[in-house]
RNA sequence: GGAAGUUUAGCUCAGCUGGGAGAGCAUCUGCCUUACAAGCAGAGGGUCAUAGGUUCGAGCCCUAUAACUUCCACCA
């Protein structure tokens, strides 16, 4: 092994032969399945540190549960996330002066199939080099010919039920991606506008009514204008003409409880076609809808001479001629929300139009059931309350989406006008047999087939062995952000297709920050790497710097520095392992249950006990984080700090059966530590299990440590602990430098057999130069601690001071004192003693009698 | 407008069903002790946001308040 931890001379090897040894793939057997499916990231993307920890909580889980013995089965996938993808194809042909049309659908698809070869392996590589042990062979696409098949199948149920839909509604469109959105993808941006107040007269002459609004583009698609029928204002002028601004057009003045009373000017103008509630307003008033604005975002033939102007630069215009024709009253400053599209963050437009929808109110139903009734849970659980909000308030999801690229939606119309869906290619009309038949253009938004991932990627439609056996799949892994994009559609998804929720826990995982907090961005460049990271600490240290301290559910602020810390702890970890295999070299194993442990072996193994108990509960409830941190710190403050430097001695000595026991013990620990660190750290544990005697072919599917069951375990060495500390204090009160040794001598006490034991122990680790046993007090001048019956006498001749000494004496004497004070005061309440459980009260009782016996040796001393 | 989260040492955060405030980093003091100076030993540093309440006992439970963050929402 080379001197200091050097990841990349090994991690790539290893993965190789993971991979050779199919450690990954997993088929149904006998054994108790574990399966996790993962977020599929896009195919064309490149990993990025949100993916690193999303990855790695599933790789921690997998391999946790398959050295548990489970059959773990991680499937990987990867989208197509269609609307990213056609904006990059159409931006090369725009390049070239091209337009997808003038290329045709089947040349633009198959450009689609290029860009997914060329860039789809990127992404899985990188999460390849991260360790992930996921089931390669299996790896889906959400456009693979199965999940296409899945995609068909599902749309065709749903349609012969009635539960799809086409129907004219007010949708969000990108002018920009040319395409609907869902309102998911709508993302509400505050931002500073103005709010026109505008004259609408009535046709008669008789005054006008004002209106204000934060949009006067979409005048020209005004219809109506609602006040409120109780508005005494405006009550008695319900139903008579206006003169619409600019177009001079008549529209009624309108009563509807749309408009509220009293908020802005009490009247508000009507624009069916461009905003969802005048939609509303419309279909109640069966007003016309007039439509301004054209799927560029210019405005259209009905704003007369602001044709072909985008809307937003159109503004300041309409507000001169508004302005010229006398109708504007004022314009003030204000603030508001504007929906924008997640892609391309350009402003989208509110539009009428003809859609495909996804009836919703029955199936969230049972997605809604399934949650309350804890058959699907959430971790952390307050998770549940954003996923159920959304399904209770479900709107129908807006399902298609007006471009080329993913699912086309499998109907078709014949041409006398029938539509059906069809799984496959039809060739003719089922109602009539015309086999003129034309397929819709549009195709499925992406989370539509997202939607079936839990078991399209497990064969779906097919009834296979698979589904059979992995299905429900155990956890899925994911951001908060997409609770209502995707894990709801999951869940309602399964439960129509499947019978069966999709998966019993969500564990959902926070978002990477940077070290400052602020969301990583490509615009901010605050983004890291994760293969910077790899190439400069290791996949490991990235990994662990990921999970160690984090908190499910919670946002992590992330800087390379936490790499590095963890870069320097695996270090640490590494060079004890080459502390242990170096002392192994004439090894004699022996069964642990057959050692005749010490007290010193004990008190490790007992720690090591309540570690995998802590472990084991932990991940159980998904608190990765914690586990990491706990394997951490035992490995540093037990095992390196304690065990390895008491090890030394016993290695060193005389005694060969110490030296044996102590041999089985650190390489029992040892590889403990490593199985339990593994699934945090594949790739060095790995290496070091290779090098240790006696090891399986592989740790990743060697046994998982379980408690070690001994009798007779105690924590007794923990009272040399505290006297080494002690010791360590003493000296560091009179600045005696570590390398100044000092002499140690013992008044022993009969009772006290374990400190007569470790004397040397002691004398060792405190810095002590050679240990005495003595009988009599010493009169030389001496810094004296008490431990346990006995006490142990530094000499230090006149370095000791006595005022030093008294005022240690007297500070001990209080601390004592107070502790005594409070046991007293707390043994003394009634309500205590009466109410607080029995062990409590008993400890301090008991604690009360020890320090009630020490103070007076101190006294006494 | 609705909802959720956060507030603990200088910084990043742990603290499970209430029972004496913890870790890492940073700081300070020593030490190249034969696994590791990417290290070791020691130290300092906290009215657990504020105010009430429940309880024998509150960082933890309840109620208000403040600050920050996030999600949801069609208010002109």
């Amino acid at each position: 092994m080379d001197k200091n931890y050097t990841p990349e001379l090994f991690e790539k090897d290893i993965y190789k032969t993971w991979l050779e040894k199919k450690y990954f793939t997993n088929q149904p057997d006998g054994r108790k399945p574990f399966s996790i499916v993962m977020p599929p990231p896009n195919v064309t993307g490149k990993a990025h540190v949100g993916h690193a920890l999303n990855d790695t909580i599933q790789d921690v889980l997998i391999r946790t549960k398959r050295m548990k013995g489970f059959n773990a089965l991680w499937i990987p996938g990867t989208d197509h996330a269609a609307i990213a993808t056609e904006e990059v194809i159409s931006r090369t042909l725009r390049h070239d002066g091209l337009t997808k049309e003038m290329v045709g659908r089947e040349k633009f698809l198959q450009m689609g199939w290029d860009w997914y070869k060329q860039y789809g392996n990127i992404i899985v590589d990188q999460l390849k080099s991260l360790g992930f042990s996921c089931d390669w062979s299996r790896l889906a696409f959400t456009m693979d010919e199965n999940l296409n098949k899945a995609v068909k199948h599902v749309f065709c149920q749903y349609f012969n039920e009635g539960l799809i839909y086409k129907g004219k509604r007010v949708v969000n469109y990108c002018p920009h991606c040319k395409t609907t959105i869902s309102d998911n993808e709508n993302v509400h941006i505050d931002q500073s506008t103005y709010l026109w107040y505008i004259k609408y007269p009535f046709a008669d002459g008789d005054g006008f009514v004002t209106v204000a609004t934060t949009r006067p583009e979409t005048l020209f698609g005004d219809t109506a204008v609602a006040v409120n029928p109780k508005d005494p204002k405006y009550k008695d002028k319900i139903g008579k003409d206006l003169i619409l601004p600019l177009v001079n057009k008549k529209i009624k003045l309108i009563g509807d409880d749309y408009c509220e009373m009293g908020f802005g000017t009490g009247a508000v103008k009507i624009t069916p076609a461009h905003d969802p509630n005048d939609y509303e307003v419309g279909l109640r008033h069966n007003l016309d809808i007039v439509t301004c604005i054209d799927d560029d975002g210019l405005l259209n033939e009905n704003a007369g001479q602001f044709k072909g102007i985008d809307r937003i630069k159109a503004r300041p215009m309409i507000e001169k001629a508004l302005e010229d024709g006398g109708y504007l009253v004022k314009k003030e400053k204000y603030k508001n929300q504007v929906g924008t599209c997640e892609r391309c963050h350009n402003f989208t437009e509110p539009k009428i139009s003809t859609q495909w929808f996804v009836k919703m109110k029955d199936l969230a139903k049972p997605a809604i059931e399934a949650v309350k009734s804890g058959k699907i849970k959430f971790h952390p659980k307050r998770y549940e309350k954003t996923y159920l909000n959304w399904l209770e308030n479900i709107q129908d999801w807006c399902i298609s989406r007006q471009i080329w690229l993913g699912h086309r939606i499998p109907v078709y119309t014949c041409d006398n006008g029938h539509m059906f869906a069809s799984e496959n290619e039809p060739n003719k009309c089922p109602i009539c047999g015309n086999t003129h038949l034309t397929q819709e253009q549009d195709v499925l938004d992406t989370w539509f087939s997202s939607a079936l991932w839990p078991f399209s990627t497990l064969g779906y439609p097919n009834k296979t062995e698979d589904l059979k056996y992995y299905y429900p799949t155990s956890a899925l892994v994911t951001g908060y952000d997409i609770i209502t994009f995707w894990v709801s559609k999951m869940v309602f998804s399964g439960l129509k297709f499947m019978g069966d929720v999709p998966f019993r826990d969500v564990v959902i995982n926070g978002i990477v920050r940077d070290a400052k907090g602020v969301k990583m961005a490509k615009h901010l460049g605050n983004g890291i790497d994760p293969m910077d990271m790899i190439a400069k600490y290791g996949a490991d240290a990235l990994r662990l710097s990921l999970i160690n301290g984090m908190s499910m559910g919670t946002d992590l602020k992330y800087g390379e520095a936490k790499a590095k810390d963890a870069k320097i702890f695996i270090n640490k970890l590494y060079n004890a392992s080459k502390f242990v295999l170096a002392n192994l070299k004439d090894f004699e194993p022996r069964d642990l249950s057959k050692l005749d442990l010490e007290e010193k072996d004990k008190w490790i193994i007992t720690e090591l006990d309540k570690l995998i108990k802590s472990i084991d509960k932990n991940m159980d409830r998904y608190a990765l984080g914690v586990c990491a941190n706990n394997l951490i710190e035992f490995t540093v403050s037990k095992f390196c700090d304690w065990y390895i430097e008491l090890a030394k001695i016993s290695l060193n000595g005389q005694d060969q059966e110490r030296k044996i026991v102590t041999q089985n013990v650190l390489l029992y620990v040892l590889t403990s530590i490593l199985k339990l660190f593994h699934p945090f750290i594949p790739f060095v544990t790995e290496y070091i299990y290779q090098e240790l005697p006696l090891h399986e072919e592989s740790i990743m599917i060697s046994r998982y440590p379980t408690k070690s069951n001994l009798k007779n375990l105690n924590n007794d060495f923990e009272s040399i602990i505290s006297l080494i500390k002690d010791i360590r204090n003493a000296r560091a009160k009179y600045n005696l430098q570590d390398n100044v040794k000092t002499s140690l001598w013992f008044k022993l006490a009969d009772s006290d057999v374990i400190v007569k034991k470790y004397l040397h122990e002691i004398c060792k680790l405190a810095f002590g130069s050679e240990y005495t046993i003595i009988t009599e007090e010493p009169k030389e001048q001496c810094v004296k601690l008490l431990v346990r019956d006995s006490q142990v006498f530094i000499p230090l001749g006149q370095l000791v001071d006595s005022e030093k000494e008294k005022e240690r004496k007297l500070q001990e004497i209080a601390k004592l004192e107070f502790e005594i004070a409070r046991s007293e005061k707390l043994l003394s309440n009634p309500g205590f003693v009466a109410k607080a459980p029995k062990n409590l009260i008993d400890s301090e009782k008991e604690k009360l009698e020890k320090n009630k016996s020490i103070l007076q040796k101190i006294k006494e001393s």
